[in-house]
DNA sequence: TAACCTTTTGGCTAAATAGTCAATTGAAGC
DNA sequence: GCTTCAATTGACTATTTAGCCAAAAGGTTA
């Protein structure tokens, strides 16, 4: 893979994966996604953020390849290309559980 | 679940665990000690990073509840807590795979 | 307690991320 | 060809993250 230009290693390629589904909003995203293909407005919308910053968060998650996009009519729909990633909350979830617990 | 003086909602906590996996250096940690526990020499060796740099990728790692550490004579070793993590890398690599293919 | 070894922390600089508004692009429909 | 609406991009500032070295801390062992 290739980014810029430099060549990254797989440990970086996955550091940039897991990177794109680490903020609330992407992760806020990524839910709505799960439940049928949404337009960057309806996202908007749902999300509470901007206009121009739900588009980079949603660039960013294409560019790794996590979500797609295609037009129709006006709009343009972005949808979840590898679902998978909504697994790794059942993980996430028993993470945080152990550090409510174990915190000291 | 409180950072400093922030109350986080669940969207920012889960966010806070998957941005401390998302780093090629602590992915190389988590790795490492899915074989075994380490200590911090071990793992610096390992990945090449220096003591302070690895030292400071635990303390973030630890934070969250992804590993944890115990003393054993001079040495602190550091082990995964919750092993689930590692199941994360599947989807990356079928994200990847994805990505690899499917650009534009 | 003193010397020693491993690990953490302080204090800094450089780089990456996130958000803002304004301006631009691009397809749709008149 | 214009106008319009949805979405993206530019240019900027503020915040966070990463790494470095030196210094300190925390235990061990003599």
């Amino acid at each position: 893979m290739v980014v810029g230009r430099k060549v990254l290693t797989r440990y970086e390629m996955r550091a940039r994966v897991l990177k794109a589904l680490a903020h609330p909003t992407r992760l806020l995203i990524v839910d709505k996604l799960a439940q049928g293909a949404c337009s960057v407005g309806e996202l908007a919308e749902h999300t509470g953020a901007k206009f121009p910053v739900v588009s980079r968060h949603l660039a960013l998650l294409k560019e790794v390849g996590i979500v797609g996009c295609r037009r129709e009519g006006m709009h343009i729909f972005y949808f979840l290309k590898t679902p998978c990633v909504l697994n790794f909350f059942n993980c996430v979830e028993a993470v945080l559980k152990a550090t409510a617990s174990a915190k000291r």
